[in-house]
RNA sequence: GGAGAGGUGGCCGAGUGGUUGAAGGCACCAGUCUUGAAAACUGGCAAGCGCGCGAGCGUUUCGAGGGUUCGAAUCCCUCUCUCUCCUCCA
């Protein structure tokens, strides 16, 4: 969401901006909502400062037994044009923000040009794709060769695009969950959280993903949504809040499952776990001052860099191209990771700030410790990380050519001491 | 699912038609006092929007939206949310 003020002093940056997201300029006519808007509420305002200087006057004579007829004439008279200008106010001020809820948000300066996915820009890498000495296979034919992946028992009770896990891989996805919350609360300063995941539209509005996403999200007949990600109930803790400055940054973590209908991807990653409805991850959200997210954002790249690591699991990190740009964020980092059996790197973590875009959406504000009046805080998210997808890294890259899988050397304690998971 | 009670400022909490933007308290800021701090005392302290170059002026806001009235936090209607009890349930 944006400030229509700031549009009406920099319109031509505003155009530019949303230009960048291949939308045309649509500042002009913004501004003229916003001065009908403006022009009918000083004219409601005009009438009701006389309403409100007869009223005093009505009381007084009335309380002196006098008549006041004439004033009272006068104030029915003016009633009328009153309420048409007040209607007015409020059908310009509705109309503007229909439209401007539905404008994503402005990129940040450095984030670079491109169309897709494939115009993102490398910014490192970490690790080496390790040679298997053997062709590597894909996770799900590891995982259904161990007996403890099943896709079709949970085909058969959900439908596409769900699984069910066994066994030592059950186990490895909570042991992950567990290993990337410790990190987090423990060395990285997170809260940990175990929030709701179903919420109300306007929480939903206020991260982005309603009005324009609601396709992507699964909704319940009582009306409330499953939470595509954690981002939406951790963002939403500040909602409506006007907090003092000394309290931030704020910072939580949470591991949640993540429902997304991913109504638009028909036909993509159809097999194996990588485009599930359902999903694990463990989420961080920061909230902070404005002249502070810059450096949060690159702080939380390197805690999600963090996990895979200690994992040790090669990856990269891409800063996303304007056309791969989600919603609600002026700059992403994307983290992918090294897939043996895909013998290519697939997203695992992404890591967005989002100014204060969500911030207004919301109003989360907070009060400075100098000066006066409010600000909108910055709102960061980022994936620390997708659970299923860290375990479909962990087996492709760390199987055997017996198709057993070695277990990451920090993630034994989590599983009683297992080294390796075996049919 | 059934019954009831409520939504007031950053927080708590008074307030049933006429200087109530709203008592009081907490928090916060400034000052007095103090070697310093605390305590005590004094004063200050809402947000949104509009108009104005500006000091500033105006207007709105007591969950939301309608209504009654010259005038509504206070009365009426609808909606929404929260809480309590019963029922049910992990």
């Amino acid at each position: 969401m944006f400030d229509i003020r700031a549009i009406r002093e920099d319109a031509a940056a505003f155009d530019a901006g949303i230009a960048r997201r291949k939308l045309d300029p649509i500042a002009e006519q913004l501004i003229e909502i916003d001065k009908r808007r403006r022009d009918a509420q000083t004219v409601a305002q005009e009438l009701q400062t006389r309403r409100n200087e007869l009223s005093k006057i009505i009381g007084m004579k009335k309380g002196k037994g006098e008549d006041a007829d004439a004033e009272m004439k006068e104030v029915s008279d003016s009633k009328d044009a009153q309420a048409a200008a007040e209607e007015t106010a409020k059908a310009a001020g509705d109309e503007l923000e229909a439209i401007l809820c539905t404008i994503p948000n402005i990129p940040a300066e450095d984030v670079p040009e491109g169309e897709d996915e494939d115009d993102n820009i490398e910014l490192r890498t970490w690790g080496e794709p390790k040679d298997l000495g053997f062709e590597a296979k894909e996770h799900f034919d590891l995982g259904e060769a161990l007996g403890q992946m099943d896709f079709e028992t949970a085909a058969k009770m959900s439908g596409a695009r769900f699984v069910i896990l066994s066994g030592a891989l059950a186990r490895m996805e909570r042991a992950l969950s567990g290993f990337m919350l410790d990190l987090h609360t423990t060395e990285n300063g997170f809260t940990e959280v175990n929030p709701p995941a179903l919420v109300r539209d306007h929480a939903l509005y206020g991260t982005g993903q309603l009005p324009k996403f609601e396709a992507d999200l699964f909704k319940m007949e009582e009306g409330l949504y499953l939470i595509p990600t954690a981002e939406v109930p951790l963002t939403n803790i500040l909602a409506g809040e006007l907090v003092d400055e000394d309290t931030l940054p704020r910072r939580y973590t949470a591991m949640t499952w993540c429902f997304r209908s991913e109504a638009g991807s028909a036909g993509k990653d159809t097999r194996g776990m990588i485009r599930q409805h359902q999903f694990t991850k463990v989420e961080m959200v920061a909230v902070t001052k404005p002249e502070d997210s810059d450096a949060e954002h690159e702080r939380m790249i390197g805690c999600a860099e963090e996990v895979l690591k200690r994992l040790e699991l090669p990856y990269r990190v891409v800063s996303l191209c304007l056309g791969d740009l989600g919603f609600s964020a002026k700059k992403t980092y994307d983290i992918e990771v090294w897939l043996a059996g895909q013998g290519r790197f697939r997203e695992i973590s992404s890591v967005s700030n989002c100014g204060d875009f969500q911030a207004r959406r919301m109003k989360a504000r907070y009060r400075p410790s100098e000066g006066k009046g409010t600000n909108h805080v910055h709102t960061l998210n980022g994936s620390g990380l997708a659970v299923g997808r860290t375990l479909v890294a962990i087996m492709e890259n760390y199987q055997q050519e017996d198709g057993s899988i070695v277990v990451p050397e920090v993630l034994r304690p989590y599983m009683g001491g297992l080294e390796k998971i075996e049919a």
